[in-house]
This record gives C-alpha cells, structure tokens and sequence, in this order.
RNA sequence: GGACCCGUAGUGUAGCCUGGUUUAACACGCUUCCCUGUCACGGAAGAGAUCGUGGGUUCAAAUCCCAUCGGGUCCGCCA
C-alpha cells in the first residue's frame, strides 16, 4: 500500500491508505483519541482507540493505516481541507518521537524571540506562515523562470568565486590554497560576468542570481548574502528594458497575487530631478492607502545623473577628481550627453533606471557601456589610477572584441517577495537568514578553523 | 562606527517608575489522572524562574546605579 499526503486522503473514500506525519494536536476522550496529522500538504484528523496511541505527543512522526470516512454532517470541520472526512485508524506506528519544542509552532510567531527562532529555524520552518512563504517563493520564482524562457531568454550561472574589484560595497574574501596571498571574492552581482556573456552573443541571459555583501543590516535588507533575478539583453534600449520588467511583474502578480491591485499600468515613469522636485525622494511611495495590504505603486525612476560628487568614503574612486558613478562605472551617458562629458560631467544624464515600489527601491538597472573609448573616459573620471584600471583590463580587454549595445536590470527577489507577502522583515521570506550581524545562529557560523586548515593557507590570525 | 529599545519558568507577558504583604503573578505549553465526537476539546491535580551576567548602593534589590553580554530597530554604509 503507497502512502498518501493528507490532502489527497479526501480522494480515497471508503478505501484503505496509509499516511505520514507529525501529530500536531492530540485531543483524548478517554476511548477515543483525535489527532490532527500534519504533512507538507495540510492537515488529516485520526481517530483512533486510547490504547493505540494514548503514548502518542505532539510532534511526534507518525504513521497511521486506516479506513478514509465520511465524517458525521455534524462533525464537518470548514475550517480544514479535509474536514469532511477522517481517518479511522487500525494501525498507528510512531516512527519518531520528538522532544517538547522550545516554542509553540501555532500561529505567527511574531512574538517569540527572533533569535531562538534562528537558532531553532528548523523547527520555526514547521509554522504554517513561513510554509506559506516559501511556498509562495518557490511560486514566484518558478513563474519568472518560465515567463522568460517563454520571451527565449537563457538562464547561465555566473561563478561564485571570483575577483576583488572596487566597486561600491565591502567583499566577502575566500583565501586561496594553492595560492597563497591570493584572495578570490564573492560576487556582488554577476555585472561583469553578464555584460562579457552579452559579448559572447547570447543576447538574453538571466540567472537567479546569489550575491554577496559584507554591509550590516535593515528589516528589507540581508546581510551577507541575497538573491537578485539579474537579467540582461543585447541590441536594446531603455524602454525593451523597462517593458520587459514591467510585463513580467504585472503578469506575475496577476497570476499569483490576484487580490493585490497595481496602481498604474504602464508604471509611471519619473525622472529623478521631478521625484526630487515633488516627493524629496529618490524612491518615492505613490500609493493611495499605505495600510492598503493589497495595493501595489510601482513606478520607474529614469535620467539619473551619470555621476555624484564623490564623498569621502568613495575611497576606491582616484582623490581628488571629486566624482562617483550614481549607478556603476558601466552605465552610459545619455546620447545627447556625451559631449557634456569633458566640461561640466555632473550635469550628464546617463540612462539608469531604478524600479520602485510602495516606496522601497526593488531593483535597477542600465543601459551599459559599448564603446571602449567613453569606457575608457569614465574611468579618467571617477579618478581611476593606472592599477585600478588593471583590475578590469580583462574588461576592457573583452570590449575591442565587439559589443553589442546592451542593457539590464536587477530586482531583488527577497525585497520584491517580502512586499508581495506582506511581511515587515526579509528574513520572513528567506529558509535560513542570516542574523543581523551577518550570523546564522542554527549552524553558528561564521566559525573558527583548525590550524591545519589555516596552515594550508599560510594566514595567521592576528587578534 | 553612532543612537535608541528589549532581556523575568519551555514560550509570551505582568510586576520595575514609587526597593519591603512576593511564598515573584497570569496565559499558553509540560507531567499525572478523568472523559466515545473533539478539532487551539473539556475537567482535576502538579512540576517548573537563584528575574541575561558581574559589581555597587541599602538593614533589604527583579525593582535604584555602573559595567558587560545577547537580541532588535534606525543612522552611517549598501556601485
């Protein structure tokens, strides 16, 4: 006899099946005892006689052979998928027992204690809300994965360990062995990786892509790591970009989210002089009802600025010629601005766009750099010393090797998801988050190494 | 790097401001017993906390002070 997930015991009326899982709730009437099954697909009530399983507490593994029934029409249960049958046991057999949990699994559990739900994640992941959640990702990322491929788009992965480069945020290091003194580095995101694959000819690329940076925290930021849906597409223009995204979020959410409303369709679409002029604000939040649950206000953010005025922090940038990238060092300038770029660079427009909802940044994106010569002009711009400039001679290596014109955009998946499901934190919508300062305090790592393992590397640890 | 908030049985809270009728309370959970229709079952009894840690003030500290550890939020940071 195969097993059956409770969700489909409803299907085997008046027939024997055999079913798995925790026992959630054990209710005993002396003779006879309920128990409410839990599986991955919901929820199966048991009955059974007290002598079979009045041993049985919850959490436990079970499982149970029985007769599927009608339940009596009183004894229908609304509330549960199965509710309208049960399971009349003849055979139980417990095939885990499990210890009294560290905190209760019902309800949301907001309240307890963040970091014993970390440290116990494994058991936190049993809570119906974050089942929910992840389902709800898996949903959504299996939607964009089939929408693009749909639009002929390729999904590649891009390498986990590769170089230090100086861009905007601190790198995670992994030391190499068979080179010692060397260091690969994390991605930050796949930029180069996707813009030298625009070269290589694949023209529409994506990736699910795992990006890494050493920056602290916020409630819709992780830290250490995330997942950004990194996409990028040859012989474009801004708008194939901005169509592109904006077709695929809305069919997105039609589909999964058909309750949620989006405010405007097309998304409208600000220039960053008018978002500064009217809301002060470079992420504007246009929604009409902000305790509205439902309501979506995307909108596009365009014309950026090509540079900044360098702040002191922008140590990676050369001293003293006072600019930084808005975006990224590989952004264009605007058509009509390039002639602006040898007088008065601040005022160049480049053609960066910034996806914006209910107020919070999800992802952005550009139109790239094709020419090696205004490439090349960049890098004079923001200061770059002849070494910095080594760092990307692969880059600019690659480039007298033609390029397509080419273009992309990068929303983050946790962001996007954390808005979709509602929740005020990113961890919610993640299996094993990180803490707040960037620890997983279920595996407790970051951890120390042996000295072998140091050894190997040649680094000693100066404290 | 900075600011603010939190820490009391397994979980969540009350008590703290105004130190002493506190034998630290309540809800959930846990243990044992009763119960054949419950579904977050119900009923009875019981166990479980040196109040994050260290020091100080005091006749007396969960309560006041200092330090420290842990967690969270925000600013910086996040091309």
């Amino acid at each position: 006899m195969n097993r059956t997930i409770n969700i489909e015991a409803i299907k085997y009326l008046d027939k024997q099946i055999k079913v798995c899982g925790w026992a959630q709730a054990i209710r005993s009437h002396g003779k006879i005892i309920f128990i409410d099954l839990r599986d991955m697909s919901g929820i199966l009530q048991l009955v059974c006689s007290s002598d079979m399983a009045k041993e049985i507490r919850p959490e436990w593994v079970i499982e149970a052979i029985g007769e599927i029934n009608n339940r009596p029409a009183k004894m229908v249960n609304p509330k549960i998928a199965t509710g309208k049958v049960e399971l009349a046991v003849k055979e139980l057999k417990v095939l885990s027992k499990a210890k009294t949990l560290p905190f209760s699994i019902e309800g949301d559990g907001y309240e307890i204690n963040e970091e014993k739900r970390l440290k116990y994640r494994y058991l936190d992941l049993r809570r119906e809300r974050l089942k929910k959640n992840l389902k709800a990702r898996n949903e959504i990322i299996r939607f964009i994965r089939e929408y693009l491929r749909k639009e002929n788009f390729i999904e590649i992965q891009t390498p986990l360990l590769s170089k230090s480069t100086p861009e905007g945020a601190r790198d995670y290091l992994i030391p190499s062995r068979l080179h010692p003194g060397k260091f690969f580095a994390l991605p930050q995101s796949p930029q180069q990786y996707k813009q030298l694959l625009m070269l290589a000819g694949f023209e529409k690329y994506f990736q699910i892509a795992p990006c890494f940076r050493d920056e602290a925290a916020r409630a819709d930021r992780s830290p250490g790591e995330f997942y950004q849906l990194d996409i990028e597409m040859s012989f474009v223009e801004q708008d194939d970009i901005l169509n592109l995204t904006e077709n695929l979020f809305t069919a997105l959410v039609k589909t999964l989210f058909p309750e949620k409303r989006i405010k405007k369709i097309p998304f409208p679409r600000l220039s960053y002089q008018s978002a500064m002029d009217k809301y002060n604000s470079d992420k504007p939040d246009l929604r009409n009802d902000k305790n509205n649950p439902d309501e979506l206000a995307f909108c596009w953010l365009i014309d950026f600025p090509l540079f900044q005025k360098q702040s002191k922090e922008d140590f990676f940038y050369g001293a003293g010629k006072k600019l930084a990238p808005s975006h990224h060092m590989f952004t264009a300038p605007k058509k009509e601005d390039i002639k602006m770029l040898d007088k008065e660079p601040l005022k160049a427009k480049s053609y960066q766009h910034d996806l914006v909802l209910n107020g919070v940044e999800i992802g952005g994106g550009s139109i790239r750099i094709h020419d090696l010569k205004i490439q090349e002009k960049i890098f004079d711009l923001i200061g770059f010393s002849k070494k910095q400039k080594e760092q990307f001679s692969h880059f600019l290596a690659a480039f007298q090797y033609g390029v397509p014109p080419h273009g992309g955009i990068a929303p983050g998946l946790d962001r996007f998801i954390r808005i979709l499901l509602g929740e005020n934190n990113i961890r919610e919508t993640i299996a094993f988050p990180l803490s707040g300062d960037a620890r997983d305090l279920m595996m407790d790592a970051p951890s120390e190494v042996s000295e072998e393992q140091l050894k190997e590397l040649k680094i000693k640890i100066k404290v």
